[in-house]
Parts: structure tokens; sequence; C-alpha cells
DNA sequence: TGATATTTATGATAATTATCAGGTTTTGGG
DNA sequence: CCCAAAACCTGATAATTATCATAAATATCA
């Protein structure tokens, strides 16, 4: 399985800090990763457990979501092509505090900590390509934060299908292509699942939404900017 | 001014990453940083600047914050004793996210960049040392998301007194040591002040918290936990 | 110290959002 | 293809929270 592909030339590899890696150490990566295909709906990691390793996203989508007392899931990111998850349990050395669930089938190699940790401890060059990521990361937290307590639920649900357009796209017929229940744009938003189905059947009365089958398409993306930023 | 400490005898340094650089590196640190006073009120750094260094606290208390369409600030985080400020900006080579402002009156060492990038383009132990932490305040941030997102102001409320009774303790009179305005308060909660201030009132009402003046103290934490928790 | 500004407080009301309860539609597996 | 399960939808209502208005207490400083 881990013949199918070598990590010296996968181009997922591109965009994430693997590329700083040295020859040697992506091989190491290379010969001890495993690849995985896990199907929609099920988990890769789940909150609490200490991972081995870390996982590369191939292809598909996976939502990382936290759980609350109450029951309630927040997805906190949504992991696709080249975006490796688990990095922060494995360099913290602690359990992981959010799970990760399938929302696509997708494909993702394992990589064993162990090829991880020696390369950051020896290529600084590596350490500070994972630690540019985290900064984005962690700056892009800080803005979640802002707009979570700043925000009504309409605007959040406004600004998630922009987001959901910019980083996944649509397709011919102009659907996101990314395909997310109510339920998960909820979670995503943080708000109760009724809430977040009212207000998308307003926004397709309105005109901003377009909807068929599962496929929901943004109609007016001038009007969900607007709306977002408050007018 | 630069010659009132150094940063090899700086005990502040052991609470932050700069303790994983090396004696060469320190020295260099050491001699480009300057101190300063920041009287309370001020600002140390305002978002979207250009930050030319980082900030290092070595007594008193500063608010990160982010200013929102809506003309409200959201408190990101509290750096006191020993945290670093700025280091996302420097290390990402963007302009700040977030406003420093002082909530008391100050002392901050500032150290250019080139020292502090220099060291993590040469010395892995320190970059991954800073990696350590980032991961650690991601980790803090998705937390954040998941509160804000699923529990009640008063939840949050509940929070962040018991948050500020374990991060700066208490005096002798069993009162907070950091002093917040009820639109401080509000402010890292994420609420309205006249909100915040209506819970503190009713907290008060039922023995949970008491005040002198300015002053607020915790005066059942065993309650406040509870509610924290939802029961 | 006294005048002024700021902060804290509280009431009334409106807006937002969650919850509960019942539907309908859609989907996926046998 | 059919049937159960899941997802989606809508209404009624309750709970939470924001907003506006106004007053009292407190801090600041000339």
């Amino acid at each position: 399985m881990s013949e199918e592909h070598r990590c010296e030339q996968c181009i997922i590899r591109q965009f994430n800090s693997l590329r700083a890696m040295s020859k040697e150490e992506l091989k190491r990566v290379s010969d001890t990763k495993t690849t995985k295909s896990v199907k929609k709906g099920e988990a890769i990691f789940e909150e609490g457990e200490k991972l081995n390793g870390v996982y590369c996203v191939r292809s598909g989508v996976s939502k990382l979501s936290k759980l609350s007392e109450n029951g309630k899931d927040q997805i906190v990111k949504l992991a696709s092509k080249g975006e490796v998850m688990g990095q922060r349990s494995v360099i913290a050395e602690e359990s992981t505090n959010l799970s990760a669930v399938a929302v696509d089938d997708m494909e993702v190699c394992f990589i064993p900590k162990d090829a991880i940790v020696s390369a950051l401890h020896t290529n600084p060059n590596f350490t500070l390509e994972v630690l540019r990521h985290m900064a984005h990361d962690l700056k892009e937290a800080d803005d979640v934060i802002v707009n979570m307590s700043q925000k009504t639920v309409k605007q959040r649900i406004a600004e998630a299908f922009l987001y959901l357009y910019n980083n996944f796209g649509e397709d011919k017929e102009g659907y996101l292509r990314l395909i997310l229940s109510r339920e998960d744009i909820a979670n995503v938003v943080g708000t109760a699942t009724e809430s977040c189905i009212r207000i998308i059947s307003e926004f397709k009365k309105k005109g901003y939404l377009k909807s068929s089958g599962k496929r929901l398409g943004i109609t007016d993306a001038k009007k969900l900017q607007e709306l977002a930023d408050g007018f």
C-alpha cells in the first residue's frame, strides 16, 4: 500500500510544511507512512486520543470538531487536500482536543510521529515552516472568535457560505462543491440546526441561495457579502 | 536603559521560549533590546501595524484585542509576566491582527525582530519551543471558540472570573489581583456591557462575588464552577 | 475640593435565538 | 421498489440577550 505513492513525488506535499523537508527526511517519511481510505462519516481520530502521528489529506474533506457538554459538536475547521491534521497533538505531546470525521470519502496518509519529531529537532527550516502554518491558523482562530461573539447567526451563516465557495469552489451548474448537511453548517456557525435551516430557507426565498437535492449554491454573492459585513 | 537588565539574568525569560536560546543568541537579544514603561490605558501596538520586533512582558498586564465593525473590542487574550506579544506577526511577516493595550502600568522589553528571526533559522530547539507555545495557544483558542458558541453569557462570565482567579490570583482580602472594568470583562466574554453588569450584580446578590470599590472578589468558587459547567 | 467625566447600575422594551412539537421530503439499504 | 431512517422544514412559544434611556455612584483633575 505504501508503495502506491512516494512522498518525494507527491504534489499534495507542495501545499504543506513537508515541502521544507530534506530529501533524506522525506524518504524516511515515505518509508514509514501508510495510506488509508476513509468512508464518509467515519472517524479518523477522536477527541482525547493520543496520536502516534499526523494525517495528511490526499483527497476529500474532514471536519475537525469538539464536543461540548450539551452534546453539540462545534466544527472548528474543515481540512482538505494538502492539510495536515493532528500536528498540534504531536508537537505538544498531548492528546487531541478535536475529533476528525470524514465529510466525504477520503484518502489520507498516516505519518508516524517519529519521522516528524526528529525532523522538528534537526531541521530548522521545516520547524519554521510548521511554525508559520500554525501562526496562520492561530490568526484565523482569533478571527473566528471575534466573529462568533460579534456577529449574528445570520451574518455568520452568510459568511460560512462565502467561505465554502472560496475554499471549495462550485461545480459547472453553480452548486457548492462541498456538500454539508444543515446540521454540519449549524455546527460550523455555532447555532441550532433549526435556526440554520430557517435562515437558509430565508436566503433561498430572497434569492441569495439556490438548492437542488442536497446541493446548495450561491446566487447572490454580493448580497451575502454585504450581509456578512453588516450592510 | 538597556543596561538595566541583562536578558541572561532575567527570570522572566524562564517562562517563555527565550529559555531555549543559546548564550550567544541571548547576548545578542540583550544587546539590542530596549526596556519601556507603559502607563495604564496606553497602547503598545495597534491592529494593522507592522511590528519590527516582539514585546516581552516584565510586569503588568496587557489586553490583546480586535476591533469589530460594530465598534466593539473583542479581547482575545490577557498577557502578563513572561509572555511574549507580537510573535505571530514577526513569524508570519504580516501586520498584527490585534491591538495591545496596557490594563495596568507595565514594563515591557522590546526585542527587535532580527535577533529573533535569525535564531528561528538556526536554532531548532528555540524554534521548536516557540512552536510548542503556539500549539498550546491554538488549543486554547479552539476552546474559546467552543465556549463562545456553546455557552450562555452567564456561563462565560462565571468562567471568566475563575480564569482571572487562576491566572492572576487574589490579594489578602480575597479580591482579584487583576482589576478589570465591567466593559473589559464584557469584551473578554463577548457580550454587551449592560448584560455583563447585570449578571455581575446577580452574582453578588447570590453570594458568588463580592465587591469593594473597583475591586471584585470570588466568594463561592464552587458555585461559579458548577455554573460554568452547566450544573 | 468641587465640577465634570466616567463607570456602574437598573428598568423597559425589542430583537435574536433556542426549544419543542409536529410535519414533509429525501435517502439509502434490503 | 419499498420502507425505515434520516434529513429537512415550519409554527408556536420560551428563553436569552441587546438596546435605549436614565439615574446613581465613583473617579479624575484643574
